[in-house]
RNA sequence: UGGGGUAUGGUGUAACGGUAGCACGACUGACUCUGACUCAGUUAGUCUAGGUUCAAAUCCUAGUACCCCAACCA
């Protein structure tokens, strides 16, 4: 039994009392009504900032039994591509926001196809004088904005209704140049705030729509559009990020602008439904950017290799690099939801990646950095099959071959010719495992007569101890993981560093570009076991004691290429950089 | 400066006038065929100053800090 109190956070608070209440009515089956939606502009690739929302609105519509669905605020015909729709699609999908499958599908949506009908709600308020046609241009409204002691300016708001609705029939229908007009509401222009000094409901761009085609060159502004959006689709709880919490009031004048005289007999129709906004604090994370414009000239610029280059911040990112959908949702989670502003420590993500890869990622065995090791007293010619764990956390998942000879790679790192204190790996003299093996004990070194560096470790080994265990109780204190030279396969490794150097990038200069990282992809050659020679894209393992790893798209038959997803946690290298 | 928001350990998040709790991190230690995982323990907090109250993170007053708005972006 539990009877730990569950923290609600603010968000379900609020739905726990609308559903008490029978605030939004009920579904055919009694259970109180919670529809929610994703509705991203598809102007860029989703990031993990977008990730948070997704798993807020679609956990929602799943802990209370209601729907979810994602909706295209396409509104901007110069911004938008289907490229990005596409992706979104993917993405959201990926991430498990089921919006057209499964007990919480709500559908998808487009903006773009309530165009007419948000058309006639702008006939009505222009009807009913809520609205107005405005010949400034976007310099002139700017400059006649007022200020915090004085009000707006705006000279055509007297003129007629019959007026009004002739120029916006004519702005539809193509006769204004873009920019020379737009369709303006008339609220209030001494309003202490801005978003209510008569704001833009239509503006004209001439650009194809990647939805409407050419059907329209007049496009309506997100304040408008969105209430009209959420109401239609019968949005319960319409969560956004803080800065709209300025807006909100926008948003509930529009929808009560077109619910003024409405109601049984009138004319004008029945009231339409009026959706709750709610505002959350967006995800922050230390050494990420997370504006997409931002993110979008790292790729025009080429600073990455793509929108879904592993060290970026989108989700098409993250998922080649290898970190789980799971693992995000866990993050989203973990982090919680309020409406303070913070910045999370992204090796919380990192955390959360590595806990569920933990649980699930076979471990293989891969040198990156290979140091040649021969085994002295190895039985010249002698291969050796030996019984691997494919993960220890789980038996289950059973075990493999791996070959065994006298010639092998360890790990550069593995090996000191002298271990100073707490070195517990490969040293002249001092004994190891080799992972799943034997104990071997180093005896001298060749070096390089040039460089001196270390290019082999001279070493026997002890028969006994096949299979990694020495039978007169031996112990030692370190295990390393290996690779048969003969039978290693060459791999191409990406390892990754953070994208920026700094916490906050762009806090010294103003421009984030001055913290981009310029050593945030590494690209090793490295030897793994035989079993990887088969590697398939999207294979997710573990390297023993390296780190997850993921084969990579660019993974072709015979040239396996892995991502580092993220390291193992490494507590030798804090030992060791304090020494 | 006008308007709108937000302040709880290093970080994030609970408390809804009644014992400041949880998670992550950090630090100790145990365990270990991954210096991983796991386990145990330690650490540290209510923005400031007043006030109300038997009792304040919570209510009141005055400050302070930070964020958002003043696009024909969303």
């Amino acid at each position: 039994m539990d009877d730990t109190p569950r923290h609600l956070n603010f968000l379900e608070q609020i739905v726990e009392a609308d559903n008490a209440a029978l605030k939004w009515g009920a579904w055919p089956n009694q259970t109180p009504k919670v529809h929610t939606r994703f509705p991203p502009e598809p102007n860029g690739y989703l990031h993990i900032g977008h990730a948070k929302s997704i798993c807020l609105n679609f956990g929602l519509a799943k802990t209370y039994a209601g729907k979810f669905n994602l909706r295209f605020d396409d509104t901007n015909p110069a911004k938008e591509e289907q490229e990005y729709v596409d992706s979104i699609i993917r993405d959201v999908k990926w991430l498990g926001g089921d919006f057209d499958t499964g007990p919480h599908a709500g559908g998808l949506f487009y903006a773009s196809n309530y165009f007419e009908q948000m058309y006639a709600f702008a006939v009505e308020l222009v009807r009913k004088g809520l609205a107005y046609v405005c010949d400034l241009s976007a310099e002139e409204v700017s400059k006649n904005r007022g200020d915090t002691k004085s009000p707006a300016k705006s000279p055509h708001r007297d003129r007629s209704a019959a007026e009004s609705l002739r120029l916006l029939d004519e702005m539809r229908h193509g006769k204004h140049a873009a920019g020379s007009k737009t369709l303006r509401a008339k609220i209030d222009l001494a309003s202490p705030n801005f978003v209510l000094r008569d704001p833009v409901m239509y503006r004209i761009i001439h650009e194809h729509h990647h939805n409407t085609g050419d059907a329209w060159c007049i496009y309506p502004m997100y304040d408008w559009a969105h209430g009209l959006e959420d109401s239609i689709e019968g949005i319960t709880h319409s969560i956004c990020t803080l800065e709209f919490r300025v807006n909100r009031p926008l948003y509930d004048w529009f929808i009560n602008a077109i619910n003024k005289d409405r109601g049984p007999g009138s004319p004008w129709g029945e009231k339409i439904h009026h959706p709750q906004q709610i505002e959350f604090a967006r995800l922050n994370l230390t050494y990420t950017v997370m504006s997409k414009r931002f993110l979008l000239r790292l790729v025009e610029e080429k600073r990455v290799k793509g929108w879904d280059d592993p060290r970026m911040p989108t989700i098409a990112g993250l998922r080649r690099r290898g970190y789980p959908a799971h693992a995000i949702r866990d993050f989203c989670d973990e982090i919680g939801v309020t409406t303070q502003e913070s910045v999370i420590d992204v090796t919380r993500l990192e955390n959360a990646v590595r806990n569920r890869l933990n649980a699930t990622a076979p471990r293989v065995m891969a040198v990156l950095r290979p140091l040649k090791v021969t085994i002295e007293n190895w039985p010249a010619g002698t291969v050796e099959e030996l019984d691997c764990l494919n993960n220890p956390e789980d038996p289950a998942l059973g075990s493999r071959k791996v070959p065994f000879s006298g010639t092998l790679f360890i790990e550069r790192d593995d090996f000191m010719e002298t271990a100073p204190k707490k070195f517990f790996r490969l040293a002249i003299g001092q004994e190891v495992r080799l992972r799943w093996a034997y104990f071997i004990t180093a005896t001298s070194v060749v070096k390089d007569p040039a460089t001196g560096e270390i290019i082999e470790v001279r070493a026997t080994y002890d028969p006994a101890t096949r299979g990694g265990d020495s039978p007169d109780g031996r112990k030692v204190k370190g295990t390393l993981h290996w690779v048969s030279a003969p039978h290693a396969v060459p791999l191409e490794v990406r390892l990754f560093d953070r994208l920026f150097n700094a916490e906050e990038p762009g806090a010294r200069t103003g421009d984030q570009l001055d913290d981009l990282n310029p050593h945030s992809l590494e690209v090793l050659t490295a030897m793994g076991e035989r079993s990887l020679s088969t590697a398939k894209v999207g294979d997710t393992v573990q390297f023993e004691r390296m780190g997850y790893f993921r084969a990579d798209e660019d993974t072709t038959p015979g040239k396996p290429v892995f991502n580092r997803t993220v390291t193992l946690k490494d507590t030798w290298a804090k030992v060791a950089a304090k020494a």
